[in-house]
DNA sequence: GAAGATATTATGTCTGCACATAATGCCGAG
DNA sequence: CTCGGCATTATGTGCAGACATAATATCTTC
């Protein structure tokens, strides 16, 4: 079956890599393209807005679609659970949680989740692991407000799990970076103190209301992957 | 204004944060929908498609629309062209070729490109700047089947930016990890050998035909951010 | 009762039309 | 010649209807 809307991506993207359609320069119109292809303009605009998305082509009213020049390319990235994560690769999913007290965070912490550093949050410490092998070492703080009056069995569950079972669809962001290993981070993956560990850091909040701050600080040979 | 699809996609996810909708169940269906908002069918299929590519809803057809138990939370990362990654940062880009050589490449190079080991391939190593800081250090594999005769003048202009302007467009992976600085690296970046750095490592193709890997070293204090 | 054929159903896509919206660029007033 | 307003125009969104597709549910046959 050919005239789909994907076969239409797919035939712009052709002539934008063979260079038919060089960088910076407007392509026809949608009710043009849709005469050429056949097709109505809904079909068209179907396969421009998704490359749109992919930063192929940028769009303006009136003005047009154009080829992008510098082409910031977007890659999306998938953030499982990390019990997900350990299982996909076929290993087994344990977890110990190592520490879970009161504390007035940081001022880092605090500022990043707006909230004032003399209120105390929950400060708790879990250690991931993927067939008994150390995995992640998980430093979370959380926002009391947000967990019910009885604390849950957090050794049962994973914070994280509860979490997304219980305060679903929060917004947040992301961060990766390297770091060398801490001395309590080196002892609890088992690495020599300063290796280079793969950190992501995330906070999420829903509806203004900070809800968690988490570190997690991979075992060496972690890689974060994705196709463009 | 009410009533159009964002509108629609944010009542839906309030439904669902609200656990009114909780993870794991049959939402109604799009025609349902269409009759309780009082617009048609392609409008609520139009909310719900960006929901279900959010990772937020799951879709099957026939099966119907269901709130994702676990929720693979999708991230979209921006990758720029270096140049203008320091320039946003305010600073003035700079580069240095260090090394431009044919070579063999190493056998993971090699079958990461889908290339026989012993068909030579350029070797270039560059050193980006940002205000005359070491900020990344380049080394690429890149196939010379793509090059024009006359090799480009690759001091003036970064590999980088010449690719993007004449091989448009590619498909590829990404990948992130974290590495030591090896003794080559530490000394180009100006860091202690063995320090935590972040490394970026792209492999890039067009139709079947492998054109470069590129392995990035970021200098210390690097961060890939973004927002869920 | 099990296995395979068939009906049903929710989503996926397309069409053709309409109107909204946002820039562009022209045109006229000063 | 400059500035501001207005017509033009390509994209953005919406609607109603239709058919395609895939997967479930049901029915039939052995």
């Amino acid at each position: 079956m050919i005239g789909g809307w994907e076969d239409i991506r797919a035939e712009v993207l052709r002539r934008i890599s063979t260079q038919e359609w060089p960088a910076g320069v407007l392509i026809p119109t949608e009710e043009a393209l849709a005469q050429e292809f056949g097709c109505a303009r809904a079909t068209v605009s179907r396969a421009l807005r998704e490359l749109a998305q992919a930063g192929v082509v940028e769009r303006r009213r009136k003005a047009g679609t154009r080829v992008a020049v510098l082409p910031v390319r977007r890659a999306t990235l998938e953030i499982p659970v990390i019990r997900q994560e350990v299982q996909a690769r076929g290993q087994a999913h344990g977890f110990q949680l190592l520490r879970a007290e009161r504390l007035a965070p940081p001022v880092p912490v605090a500022s990043r989740l707006g909230l004032a550093a003399q209120a105390p949050l929950w400060y708790l410490e879990t250690l991931h692991l993927a067939d008994g092998q150390p995995f992640v070492f998980e430093t979370r703080w959380l926002n009391p407000a947000i967990l019910p009056a009885v604390m849950p069995d957090f050794t049962a569950l994973s914070v994280n799990e509860w979490l997304v079972k219980n305060v679903s669809y929060a917004s947040g962001d992301i961060a990766f970076s390297a770091a060398g290993a801490t001395a309590h981070e080196a002892e609890v993956l088992g690495v020599a103190a300063g290796a280079a560990l793969f950190i992501t850091e995330r906070s999420t909040w829903r509806a203004e209301a900070a809800i968690t701050f988490v570190r997690l600080a991979h075992a060496p040979g972690y890689r974060v992957q994705t196709v463009v």
